[in-house]
Formats: structure tokens, sequence, C-alpha cells
DNA sequence: TTGTATGCGTTATCAG
DNA sequence: CTGATAACGCATACAA
């Protein structure tokens, strides 16, 4: 592994001293123009490139951000990702970024990583175990603002972007009674996220909107396990009085929903609307494909988690938005 | 921004040399029980973690790999970075991600950012228009060894971790013949990727292993524009003796020409068959699916090309293996 | 207009 | 067993 070239060589090979090559590389005032002109040319020859772990040793920013999401395999987090990515390169910062499969141990040695690394900023949408956001305080106090997306902690106050769940759902739901469904299921997320929360708030507000009543028959709460919707989903339909439709609080939900009337009730399955979160391209080729989805555009949601990091990491005073809601779109299929 | 703590700090509170708590921290031989217990202890407490900018500054290796896709957008990619980015975890690597959106130029200063940040090796997957990798020398000059992946250069022999895509798509045709297909058609891949050329070498040796005659007129190139699947489509659903089974280079030209087909032609759809490269976990829930779909493992595909990497990173003498293909595996629906 | 000295946080070498 | 000291590559205040 050879070296690569560094000030002090083209200092050597110009005759020059490493400051004067400093400056003359960042045109800064006081350099003669034949200087460098010359300084410049040896570097484009050496294919001289700063090195920035020594920059960064000196100056304070980094122009680096650390991104800690659950897994890419949700492809919901791999638009995100786009977004952030996409605005970071805009802004001139480069982006390490890391997956916690939804492992909170992992999660916080992953804070650790970014801590050595000196990142500027931490983009991070936590696990669905997560219930302690402690390491925001370890972060902040060195100075490193850690803004939530996707996913925020129920804790304490954050930094956050989400996609606007409570509007979403309550429009959904809304789109559904209107439809005239009156008994309207709903497969909700895991207790440890506030999202599942909001979104289950904005079902109950449409119920109320619409003076429908509540059935706490009609709410279940999936499992981890592979055949735990199955198992809801057959609940669900021995009922007396069974739901004509279904709303998830995420699309893997809906698939699975679906799969499951398909392979045990077919009969029923045409008759059933589903609704639910979470829009992803492929979708609409779908058999069977849901009645509609709605979401907050990934990428949206991405680019603007980076600019409120962003603002935060640049300017000493916070900014006054602490929250930032993306509002949820309804596809229908 | 408040500083964070110190090696000096902590030996400043301490009454040690600043040597002194940096070995304690790293239990080097010589240091007394007692000292490097309340060395640790006050670390502890006080939340040190070490600056590696500074460390990278010292040591040669930075533990830091760059990783470059042409967009996040197309799922194979979120897969493959997926398994990039589990594997170097593993090894305590972390990643710096970023995406070209296809245009070279962008390629070329995403490589200089790459440079400066001191990345240990380089994972790329080159746009489909670029022609010169000459980057490739400046990198490997500076003792930064380039590893590609999914896709490989065309104008100099690489390092690289590919599908076997040759014989992924000989296994697929072969399926056809098999099935009794004898006018397949084939929607090639741009011209300048040599995964095109090597898929489409792949129709070839399977029309030729069935002694099938080979027609050109059932090959078609696809352009980016948004129309140019369903014109393809069109010309050779007109030909006098028209494709009975059509092999794509992509999964979303496989969904363009299904789509094309029940918009404009859905009295012959069902009768045509359709097998392309790409699987993806939605495509099986999808309507008129594809009758099969073949592709290596992205995850897979992923954490081999790290792990070549990794190989090229730590032991100064070069692997034995420059090439890995990556076998295909065919899906049928 | 240019050069010198100092320090960023850490490790390594050597001396005590 | 422990402490100075130099060095990594660069930027900056200051001296020339």
């Amino acid at each position: 592994m050879r070296r690569s070239v560094t000030l002090k060589d083209l200092a050597k090979e110009l005759g020059l001293s490493v400051s004067g090559v400093s400056k003359a590389l960042r045109n800064d005032p006081g350099i003669g123009d034949a200087t460098v002109a010359r300084v410049r040319q040896l570097a484009e020859e050496r294919n001289y490139v700063p090195n920035l772990a020594a920059i960064h040793l000196k100056q304070k920013r980094n122009f680096k951000i650390g991104v800690i999401i659950p897994d890419l395999f949700d492809q919901f987090y791999g638009l995100a990702l786009r977004g952030i990515e996409d605005t970071a390169a805009r802004n001139q910062y480069s982006v390490v970024f890391t997956q916690t499969h939804e492992q909170p141990d992992r999660e916080r040695a992953l804070i650790e990583t970014m801590i050595r690394n000196r990142i500027d900023g931490l983009l991070i949408s936590i696990t669905t175990q997560t219930d302690q956001t402690d390491f925001v305080d370890q972060l902040e106090a060195i100075g490193i603002p850690v803004v939530f997306f996707v996913r925020a902690p129920r804790d304490r106050p954050s930094y956050n972007v989400t996609a606007d769940s409570f509007e979403g759902s309550r429009e959904a739901i809304t789109y559904l009674i209107r439809k005239g469904h009156r008994r309207i299921a709903h497969l909700r997320g895991p207790t440890l996220l506030s999202l599942s929360q909001v979104r289950y708030d904005g079902y109950l507000q449409a119920l109320y909107d619409h003076q429908l009543p509540f059935d706490a028959n009609l709410v279940k709460q999936p499992t981890p396990e592979p055949d735990s919707v199955d198992n809801l989903m057959r609940e669900l339909m021995q009922l007396n009085d069974p739901p004509t439709a279904v709303f998830t609080f995420k699309n893997y939900l809906t698939l699975d929903a679906i799969s499951y009337m398909q392979r045990n009730d077919s009969a029923r399955v045409s008759p059933l609307d589903f609704i639910g979160f979470g829009n992803l391209p492929l979708l609409k080729h779908i058999d069977y494909r849901p009645l509609a989805a709605v979401d907050a555009d990934p990428f949206d949601l991405g680019a603007e988690a980076f600019d409120l990091l962003h603002q935060r990491m640049v300017s000493s005073s916070e900014p006054v938005i602490q929250q930032v809601k993306i509002p949820c779109q309804m596809t229908i299929y």
C-alpha cells in the first residue's frame, strides 16, 4: 500500500514551505499568482488529494453524517436513504450508513461507532424494541445533533421528521366509511412504536368523526411470528359480525392478510377491502391488490430529515421547528 | 458545540501522562492493574470516546470502505447494499455510501470524495454510461483496492463480483425451450454494460445448445424513453411469426412488457411466457406475473463483494481469485 | 509575499 | 511500571 501524496511532498519538490503550499491550494490571500500556478500544477500532476482525517482533526466540521436504520430489506427505508444521500450529497456531506436489524444492543454499539467516526450529526430510525433513547444525551452533549426520522422515540421530546400518520389513517378510514363500510378491522403496529399509537388514533378519530361505534374485537396486534397474521385474520373472520374492510399498520401486513384470505377463505376475499400504510412502486402490479395505500413519500421524508439535521448542524441557535410532518398521500389502485 | 473528552482531559484529571492513559485504555503491557482500573473507570464516567480521525492519522487502516452504486431506487441495489453493510459491520468496517444516478461525471466526483475520505477500499457498480474506468489506476496507486460488483468494466480486467449471468440466461432459455417455445424474444440491456452482452450470449448459447435458429428480429434493445418497451413489444407482436416467450435483461423491462400487453394486446398476453433477470420479493404477488425470474441473490453478492475487497485490503499479496461469480437461481412462479 | 511555530488527538519509541 | 517526545497531515496566527 503506497503512501499518497501529501503537502509536505509537494513542498519539498517545489522548494516551498508546507504552509505556503497549503495556502496556495486554498487560494489564501497573500500568495503570488505565479506560485499558486506552480503549486496547482504540481498538485494536479502528482494527484494530490487532501487528507480529510487531518483536516477534521484541525477543524470542527467533518461534513459527514451518520444514518442508522432498522433494515434495508424494507424498501421504504431504501427509498428514504436515497432521499437522504441525495440531499446530503447536494450539500457536500458524506453519509455513513448502518442497520440495526431491530436489535437495540446493536443500535447502541453502532451509535458508539458513529461517535468514534466523529460524524457531524445523526439521523436515526429506532428499532421496534428501543425503549430508552438516552444515547441522545451523550450525542448532544458532545455537540452531535440527533434527528429521528420515520420512527420517533416515546420516552422524550425530540427533533424528528415523520409521516403525518394521524391524518393519513384518518383519511384512509374516512374513505372506507364513505364507501359504506361500518365494520373496519385494524391490524395495528408494535406497542413500543409511538407510530403505532398515532395510526391507531387516526383510526379512532375517523370512527368518532362519523359516529361509528368502536369494537375492540376488530383491533388486533400481530407479532413477528410467521403465522401471526394468519391467526388474527382467522379470528376476525370468525366473528359473528366480521369486518368488511381491513386497515393495516404496514403494507407487509396487508400482503400477509390478503394471502391468508386467498389461501383459506377465498370466497370472502374479494368483498373485503384492504387499505394500509406503505405505498411501494411494485404494489400497483399486484394481484388482489389492496384498495388503496397511504403513506408519505419516503424520498421526501429522507430529504426533509437531512434538511432539519443540516439546520441544526450549521446554526448554533436551534431551529424553531422541532417536528416536521410529511403529509401522507392516498393512492387508490 | 461542546468539545468531547480527550485523553488529555483524562490524564489531567488523573494526574497521569497522556501516553499512560492511552496505554491503560488499550491494555498495553506494562501498566499497573490499579492504574488501569482507575483510568478505565474515569473514562467510563466521562464518556470518553476515542477520536478515529486522530487514530487514522497515525495508523494506516481506517476501517472504512466506500460503496458507489447507480441508484437505490432499484431494489436489487438496496438488497446488495444490505449484504455489504452487514458483512462490513461484522468485520468492524463502516461504509460510506453514495449514488451516481447513472451519471459518469458524478461518478468521478464521488470517487474524488471517497479518496479525500481516505477509505480503505472501494466497492463500485458503474453507471450504464461509464466507458472509461481509469480512476481505478489512481485509486490503486495510492493503495486503495477497487472491487467492482454487479457491473464490471469493459475497458480493463478487474477484480469483480457479479452474477453468473451467462449460466443464468442459458438456464432460463433452456427452460423455455423445454416448455416447447421456439420463438423466444430477447429485450436486451444497454450496450455499454458488458452484463448485457453476457446475458445475450447465454441466450445465444441456449439456442445453439438446442439447435434452434437465431432470428435477429427477435432481439430488441430498449432505450430509457418511457414508451420504448411499448414500441418494441408492438414490433415484436406485429411480426408474421411473433414470439411465444419473452426473455428480458431486467425485471423492470418484464413488467413494462407485461403492462403493454395487458393494455394493448390483452388477447395474447396469457399465452405469452415471460422470464427475466431480477427476482424481487414482491414479484410473487404480481398479477400476470412472469413465468419465472432468474438472478443471483443480491445479499450474497454484496457479502461476497465485501469479502473479496476485504482480502485485498488486509493482505498485501493479491488473492488468487480475481473474479467471483455468484450462481443464479431460477424462481418459477 | 512567504516561512515558522504550534496544535488538533492519538500512538509509538524511547528513556527513566 | 510510567512519562517525555516525536510524528501522522494539515491549517492558522504570527513573524519575517
